[in-house]
RNA sequence: GGCUCCAUGGUCAAGCGGUUAAGACAUCGCCCUUUCACGGCGGUAACACGGGUUCGAUUCCCGUUGGAGUCACCA
């Protein structure tokens, strides 16, 4: 059995959208679930549309997800260069496109602009479809010669048979086949010596040994003409395994634009690098068994590419929130810390023990950015509606929450622990003897030092974090705030 | 529009002729609780439609409908 050779084939055009990262993933993880090799090819054979530094944000995306590559441009494994502008200069293309010529599989095209215009025949939804009359097969052997002698453009197109149908084989589709009048001569090379993708692809992968071609699937209707490409050389074609599109919540191909389907966005979005590789490694694919959190080595074990599904996936957010918040939970609080502290930096600048409030947020959080509103109370006492201080449950209202802050004031002044525990003890005990239930008395004082409907813990933690000083303030200020309430409402009713 | 692919709850999905049709996210309810969250328990919710094949179809075949992809000197 001949070692599996995947690649991962990118143009550098920009950000890395989380389709691409995932036919990147599942190469990695095809090839290493067999043991094989997971090579890198840079694809930047259209001049225009190159992006300065987007070869460097593919190189790092990979690195973060942790797909490392045995071969690519800075991994030398003998198949060299793996850069197709570099390629272009060894003049590889140009010699098979000319061996195609040879065996009349490809021909010479001097067709300009306007002749191609011309034959632009149908607009369906404002796309021109145009199909190439091969004018220039026709062509005398003495016309190429005398044209090519003149320095005339020229591009080489593929030669298409009208008749008969072309098959080929997907792992995951079956066989697919189309008819032979449908596939158009498309160009080889272009008029600027550069290859087209469809033709580098094909030498590429098979000057480069590539076992299994995994793409997607946006790929599966140019695959036949691939086909009739190896089939022309004489070459075997290597096994295909088209991927599922992943789309966006209207059901379309999720497009490079588009706020946050870059993994980039997405890391500036408060996730982490492994959330996002365990979450789409599930868009497409599902293991045996009903485990969501995965490893990447756990995926390289459990990887069986023919369970891949066929249909389209939603990339949801809200469900990769979810497993980024499980990732949250499980990760170590040092590195959890690291992460969060810029947030958190953020939203406080007071000095205040940021740690302990990075504990209270570490379980509460689905993303980073989440820390900032959970947080900010700890920074200043926001405008809170006295209403807060009402709770059914709690059985608190105003006049209750009046009396037990004026209760515990004179307590809390006296009080120099302000740790915890210390508090909680100190404040359960007043509760007991006046024979109030806990939460009569704490979610008064929890509001009164929070301002807030939710906070990511308990009165006695926060009362800690903010100290004797700035709780005691905060408490006079509730005391305010229900006197005035209640002296507005008797007010209105005189 | 031609060609190709796809079709199980709102979403991700298991299922590969006989099941009470899993599980997860979301949603709803209950419990726990120093609020919310977390956690625990439970609920609502799906085989697009019509023909076949078969003793029996979510599962196999055909058609319909719906959705998507693709039709460049882009990849």
């Amino acid at each position: 059995m001949t070692k599996i050779r995947t690649r991962y084939a990118p143009s550098p055009t920009g950000k890395m959208h989380v389709g691409n990262l995932r036919t990147a993933l599942y190469e990695f993880l095809i090839a290493k679930h067999e043991g094989g090799d997971f090579m890198l090819r840079i694809e930047d054979t259209d001049q225009n549309r190159y992006v300065e530094g987007a070869t460097e944000i593919i190189y790092r995306t990979l690195e973060m997800a942790g797909i490392t590559h045995d071969e690519g441009p800075d991994r030398d494994g003998g198949y060299g260069p793996y850069v197709q502008s570099e390629r272009v200069k060894t003049g590889i293309y140009m010699k098979y496109a000319k061996e195609l010529i040879d065996k009349g599989e490809a021909y010479y095209c001097f067709c300009d602009k306007e002749r191609l215009a011309s034959l632009k025949t149908e607009v369906v939804e404002g796309k021109e479809i145009t199909v190439y009359d091969k004018h220039c097969l026709g062509l005398s052997k003495e016309e190429i010669a005398a044209n090519l002698a003149a320095g005339k453009p020229f591009v080489i197109r593929q030669n298409n048979p009208a008749e008969g149908t072309t098959t080929y084989h997907d792992e995951l589709y079956g066989d697919i086949t189309v008819e032979n009048a449908e596939l158009d001569d498309m160009i080889l090379m272009k008029s600027d010596g550069y290859p087209t993708y469809n033709f580098a692809n094909v030498v590429d992968d098979h000057t480069m040994n590539i076992t299994h071609v995994v793409r997607g699937n946006e790929y599966i209707s140019s695959s036949p003409k691939y086909t009739r490409l190896y089939e022309a050389f004489g070459w075997k074609s290597p096994v295909y395994i088209h991927l599922p599109l992943i789309t966006d919540e209207n059901h379309k191909k999720l497009a490079k634009r588009g706020g946050a389907s870059s993994f980039e966005d997405l890391l500036e979005g408060g996730f982490v690098a492994e959330a996002i590789v365990n979450f789409i490694a599930l868009l497409g694919w599902s293991p045996e068994d009903n485990r969501e959190i995965f490893s990447l080595e756990e995926l390289i074990k459990e990887f069986d590419y023919h369970r891949i599904s066929r249909s389209p996936a939603v990339f949801d957010i809200v469900k990769l929130r979810w497993m980024n918040g499980e990732y949250l939970k499980a990760m170590d609080f040092d590195a959890f810390y690291e992460m969060a502290k810029p947030y958190l930096k953020k939203a406080i600048t007071k000095d205040l023990d940021l740690v302990k409030i990075a504990g209270m947020v570490k379980t509460r959080i689905e993303v980073f950015p989440d820390i900032l509103q959970m947080v900010d109370f700890f920074e200043e006492l926001p405008e809170y509606d006295p209403a807060m201080y009402v709770h059914k449950k709690m059985k608190t209202d105003l006049a209750s929450s009046r009396k037990v802050l004026g209760e515990l004031l004179p307590l809390l002044e006296d009080w120099e622990d302000y740790s915890n525990d210390s508090l909680y003890r100190m404040l359960s005990e007043y509760a007991e003897q006046n024979g109030y239930k806990t939460g009569y008395v704490m979610w008064p004082l929890r509001t009164a030092v929070s301002g807030k409907q939710m906070t990511p813990a308990g009165a006695t933690e926060i009362l800690e974090v903010l100290g004797k000083e700035e709780s005691l303030k905060r408490i006079r200020k509730g005391i305010e705030l229900l006197d005035a309430a209640a002296a507005g409402e008797s007010g209105e009713h005189d």
